[in-house]
DNA sequence: TTGTACGCGTTATCAG
DNA sequence: CTGATAACGCGTACAA
């Protein structure tokens, strides 16, 4: 059915070795095998076997990708570019959305290792899952802590969140409410928050943050608690474009009556929402730094890889933080 | 290193046969062997290596999935169904992202055959490509005819553009525009096109269409050109996203000055633009109906199977089309 | 009920 | 410069 290398090396006259060295360039090949060896595969339309070569060799190319999902717009360019720098490099990725939940996480998990993937790069992740410790399986996380010796790459939050709220601060706003997405200690995307209550302490204003629910009811709720508040950052532009849906309906003006800041800066959410205030994610460089690092463990057997990347964004400063 | 059958069965203190029969449940045997082998397993840590199990069975489980680009909130959310979908079923999936580029597109072409993917499911395409009429190979095109053999699984683009066409007219517009994406003649997209021609005629309506470039500087020529539009229909929620914001730097009064219908209605765009009147893909139901097919296409061998598959989209009427 | 031998398609090794 | 052979890890006849 499909022609396998032997077929090819019958039609050329020559042995399957020959084939095989021709495919590969290894080796000293006469340049009158080499045509009639490439003439026999157009002639039979040969593709190689990845699958047996695989086997050889002991390496797929292949990379498996875990994050939550590609519906979301941050997630959705994240995996766009690691996709395709992986690409650029050979390599093939295996796509997994965990959505969040822990079982799925794990069930891909067994099934990237019974693939044979040359490596894994995580961003989805709820509690201190220690499964990611695989033994000779170079892992990377994105924005998220896998354990402390697994590299993780990440903005720099800590700085996003402290430009975020310093910019609320600026144009005027003293009483500045934060928003969470779901909380867990482990990822580095805290450090918004830590950022932020950092930034009024010193600021002598005091912080408060809500933390958002699966239907954002939590913002009717804030604005119900409290009616006099003057600025919002929000830990993700779609929680900040909820908010703004929300002072709409309350007949609430931004910028005048309420500033807000997101975070993410996605193409999608610039498109959409250009009015909006945000930090931009550097989202390619975490991609390409993410895969550096996975390629680097995978070619240098166990040399020590720098653990932590903070890359730093970009605060953009649109109409809802006016003026 | 990694342990195989044959270490298992060491352990285990029985044949590799025996491992593999546990292993799939083929066969009879002993409750004790069972469980002395689960024990061996465990102990071992061993995980089953699919690459040499697919190069025997001559099936990978492994689809491939060419998109122009998970970026794109429709299209990321229709790469997360694909995947999730396929993954309840077994499959797994390797993601390609095309960029529109046809040279891309046919070395994702070129790398899943090697890969020995069981199926592919595309929705990149420029022209008519024929790479896509592989022997023994099953393909699905999603909103683009692929070739006159191919399925294809598509929403109701006509009756989409004629709805939202139809909205405009209701709503009491009669100069009405449409914006559309790159031509290409072979997309069911360019049916949203047909309909909004086809109804604006039956409404002794003079239709007219703007083609959209890269940096979207086509839609302040839109503006300048035709001072007077009323309506306009943009062939997604992205580009409409970009004729509102014009408008407002126009001081041009949405809805009362002029009214806005997109298409997609992703979750994303119904997050951050939830007044714009769209109409809804049935994402969800074309992934479904694009595994069916493809996976029919895998079992029953050539098996008719349904050329075309049309679903219907939904009218979501936001406050773009006003009153 | 369990074990032996071979083949899946490829490549590295070693002769020639 | 080219060819024969073994091996990668697993599944299935066939034999025991």
């Amino acid at each position: 059915m499909k022609p396998k290398i032997e077929d090819v090396a019958k039609v050329a006259g020559v042995s399957p070795t020959t084939v095989s060295r021709v495919l590969n360039n290894r080796g000293y090949i006469g340049e009158k095998t080499r045509k009639k060896v490439h003439k026999a595969m157009e002639q039979l339309n040969y593709f190689p076997n990845e699958v047996a070569r695989s086997l050889f060799i002991k390496k797929t190319f292949l990379i498996g990708l875990i994050f939550p999902t590609t519906s979301n717009p941050f997630y959705g360019q994240l995996i766009f570019h690691l996709e395709n720098i992986a690409a650029s490099q050979g390599y093939k990725v295996l796509l997994c959305n965990s959505q969040g939940r822990e079982d799925k996480e794990k069930n891909y998990l067994k099934m990237l290792q019974r693939n044979q993937v040359d490596g894994i790069i995580a961003g989805a992740h709820n509690k201190g899952i220690e499964e990611y410790e695989i033994p000779n399986l170079p892992v990377v996380g994105v924005d998220r802590y896998l354990s402390n010796k697994i590299p993780v790459v990440s903005s720099d939050n800590y700085l996003g969140g402290k430009q975020a709220t310093q910019l609320l601060i600026d144009k005027g706003c003293k009483n500045i409410i934060h928003i969470n997405g779901p909380i867990s200690l482990e990822t580095p995307a805290n450090l918004r928050r830590k950022a932020y209550e950092d930034v009024m302490r010193a600021n002598q204003l005091t912080p408060l943050t809500y933390e958002i629910d699966d239907h954002f009811t939590i913002i009717k709720q804030l604005f119900e608690e409290n009616p006099q508040v003057e600025g919002i950052f929000a830990s993700d532009d779609l929680i900040a474009s909820r908010v703004m849906r929300e002072a709409k309906d309350r007949n609430i003006n931004i910028p005048t009556d309420l500033k807000v800041v997101g975070y993410d800066g996605t193409e999608t959410t610039r498109l959409l929402l250009p009015e909006l205030s945000t930090v931009q994610q550097p989202i390619k460089e975490i991609a390409e730094k993410a895969i550096e690092l996975l390629v680097k463990q995978m070619d240098d057997k166990d040399d020590d890889i720098q653990l932590e990347t903070i890359l730093p964004g970009k605060l953009i400063e649109g109409e809802t933080t006016g003026d």
